[in-house]
DNA sequence: TAGTGGTCTAGACCACAGC
DNA sequence: CTGTGGTCTAGACCACTAT
């Protein structure tokens, strides 16, 4: 078998090819896939190779092996934390309040070389980037300052987002793959402090959220939130 | 190559050879590792069962590898998980680090009207209340302010703290049922400012939790984090 | 250029599940 | 028993880094 000619590992091409028809609905929870033999014969590669993207999968919960059995596709897991991915404004919406929200800037911009860095793509590639000020009955409540990567979010630029917020957008154009966030409490610079009008002395509790979609980065967002109007809850 | 009689797998023997490496200190953040063709002499098994080992470590995000250069020990970051309900000793021991703490307060008390009605109780039930400050490498990294039910955790007076935390003895004694939890960036007051030896300007993150169990709650706790060294993270 | 990691092969033997 | 995954080999070629 000769190398690959396109720069994308093979094993990587199969983990694609697994999760686009997963998500399709080719096979859904609980349905096995096909076994290792199968799929190696398929994409005309060896055993290792596919072994090694159900393998990663695997680990990534996407799939469960059973050794002498099969690869089954595994359940979706309640994730009822704190970070829902739910809109701002229909979180306000629920709490009876008011909803309105300041668009403060929209543009294109190349990636520099941290950007590219954390969405993992060359430099210069074209991003999206938004500020937005959130308020619940006219008192700030949310700076969000967000990235997106164009190829997920094409007319990200045209989008009205007063009436609908980035993420209900981005909800409906990139169906979500994974979410990591970090939260941290963290003294605000000037911008940000005059934006969500409170003194730059006073912390803010900062949630950092990175989403993936289509085994890309789609989106990197950091929500900054006045320390002393603002919590995050969640049970489970 | 014969396989190995022993059960665990060769990769994972080098994956633990690895981690008790680094614990040890003989190869500290930032260090180099031996390369692949090194490790794969010195356990006498071909390169791709090294690799897999090395690979997975990467993933773990216990190491880094540059192609081309080598593979290096990854800078521990201090990061706690917040859906996983784990021990602080043992989060920051998995991070290799030190772990100690003082009590600095350890009784009985009779619920007040505020803690009755939190803990769903009568006025005047027994609660018992604890404060103790957690270290990582001896900089205060936790205050930990815990109610506890009487009912559920009898002898939690007669507990030694420093060898196993509250956490610990909860979980043991009383199965989770659920948790109710919050967290806000907040001002500490002085007393908690000065446990962690920060200045009470600073903000801390604070995380506020309350679990169930036996249908009754167990215990409420507030832990209090210097904002500027400690953030929760995780993902989905 | 020599050394590193990144990937892949075409086999192999084993443990386990299900018929 | 057959088919599944679990692991491992002893090579190979490539891309990249450091010198």
């Amino acid at each position: 078998m000769t190398t690959s000619l396109s720069t994308t590992p093979v094993f990587q091409t199969i983990k694609d090819y697994l999760l686009r028809e997963i998500q399709k609905g080719t096979w859904k929870e609980g349905d096995a896939i096909p076994s290792e033999a199968a799929l190696a014969q398929q994409f005309n590669v060896s055993r290792m190779t596919v072994n090694r993207a159900v393998r990663e999968l695997t680990t990534e919960q996407i799939l469960n092996r059973i050794q002498g059995s099969g690869t089954y596709v595994a359940q979706q897991k309640y994730q009822a934390t704190l970070v829902a991915i739910k809109s701002i404004a229909e979180e306000i919406r629920s709490r009876g309040h008011e909803h309105r929200s300041e668009l403060h800037e929209l543009v294109e911009v190349e990636a520099n070389e941290q950007l590219a860095q954390q969405f993992q793509v060359q430099p210069g590639h074209a991003l999206f980037h938004s500020v937005i000020v959130h308020f619940e009955n006219d008192i700030a409540i949310q700076v969000e300052d967000r990235w997106v990567n164009s190829i997920l979010a094409q007319d990200y630029l045209t989008q009205d987002f007063a009436t609908k917020t980035p993420n209900e957008y981005l909800m409906a154009v990139a169906p979500l793959q994974g979410v990591d966030y970090s939260i941290e409490a963290v003294i605000p610079p000037k911008t940000i402090a005059d934006m969500l009008q409170i003194s730059s002395k006073e912390s803010c509790l900062v949630l950092h959220r990175k989403t993936r979609s289509q085994n890309q980065i789609a989106t990197i967002v950091t929500m900054w939130h006045p320390g002393n109007r603002y919590q995050f809850t969640g049970s489970f």
